[in-house]
DNA sequence: GCGACAG
DNA sequence: ATCTTGTCGC
């Protein structure tokens, strides 16, 4: 992005201890905000396999971002590779990828200390402006209420979305399984998430199904990052999706990441 | 000791 | 995340 991040002092450090990482991540928690707070209209989220796509209106920049992992010649993954996808109107209008050098392990919970970097330095790279991010793992359904979509969307103050594949911590309201396409299902706060016990943390949404009883895909775990609350986040990620489980930018992110790799690894 | 968790 | 074969269904 032109603009440097409006919150440079809240970005992810990996030198820091964990109770310094924690302790920053309730800093970052308290700083978020987890109610619809943006500008832009939200009704020209389409996507051009959308047939109710308004021609008319200006739709928002979404961009989605994913990572992939470049190993050295001991075999370790000492690289991260972030790949970034702006998606206008349907349409891709710019992809930047960045590597940087990896300094922490992966630990549940501290995952925007590793990736974070990564994603910064991509974001870096990208000419246009972001109206809304879309990250592949959690925002609001974490145990200090600071994932990696609030992280690095507090530290941009641009709106943002998590989309994870599998569920963090929290306590679905109902049952998970056999989910309708376009449902969703209330994911609230336990024991274990830094906020009152039922606090609502995001929703399981199912964006895709098989008709056919055989074959299943499991739910997405969507929550807030920053300036989107929970109903608006998952209302996202539907309008977003299209013939994917996965809402097309961070589908076609997580593709570009591959692609990058590839490319990467040639030269 | 038990529980155990994004990517 | 990453490594793979096999299998289903369009």
């Amino acid at each position: 992005m032109c603009a440097p991040p409006p919150r440079p002092d809240l970005a992810p450090d990996p030198e820091l201890d964990r109770a310094a990482m924690e302790s920053l991540q309730r800093e970052i928690a308290d700083t978020a905000v987890f109610t619809d707070e943006f500008t832009f209209d939200c009704e020209s989220l389409t996507n051009p396999l959308a047939a109710s796509a308004a021609a008319d209106a200006d739709p928002p920049t979404v961009v989605g971002a994913d990572q992939s992992f470049l190993t050295n010649d001991a075999g370790d993954q000492d690289r991260a590779l972030s790949a970034v996808v702006a998606v206008r109107g349907g349409e891709v209008i710019e992809r930047v990828a960045a590597v940087t050098d990896l300094e922490t392990p992966y630990i549940p919970g501290l995952l925007s200390f590793r990736e974070g970097g990564a994603i910064l330095a991509a974001l870096d790279e990208l000419s246009v402006e972001p109206d809304l991010f879309l990250f592949d793992g959690s925002g609001r359904i974490h145990f200090r209420q600071a994932g990696i979509a609030t992280h690095i969307g507090v530290v941009c103050d641009v709106p943002s979305v998590g989309v994870a594949k599998s569920l963090l911590c929290g306590t679905p309201r109902e049952e998970t399984a056999d989910l309708q396409t376009g449902t969703r299902v209330g994911i609230e706060a336990n024991a274990k998430v830094d906020a009152p016990e039922g606090t609502l943390l995001g929703y399981a949404v199912q964006t895709r199904q098989y008709d056919s009883p055989n074959r299943y895909i499991n739910p997405l775990y969507v929550s807030p990052g920053h300036r989107i609350g929970p109903e608006t986040a998952a209302d996202i990620a539907l309008a977003l999706a299209s013939s994917y489980k996965l809402p097309e930018p961070v589908r076609l992110a997580d593709s570009y990441a591959t692609e990058a790799k590839r490319d990467y690894v040639d030269s």
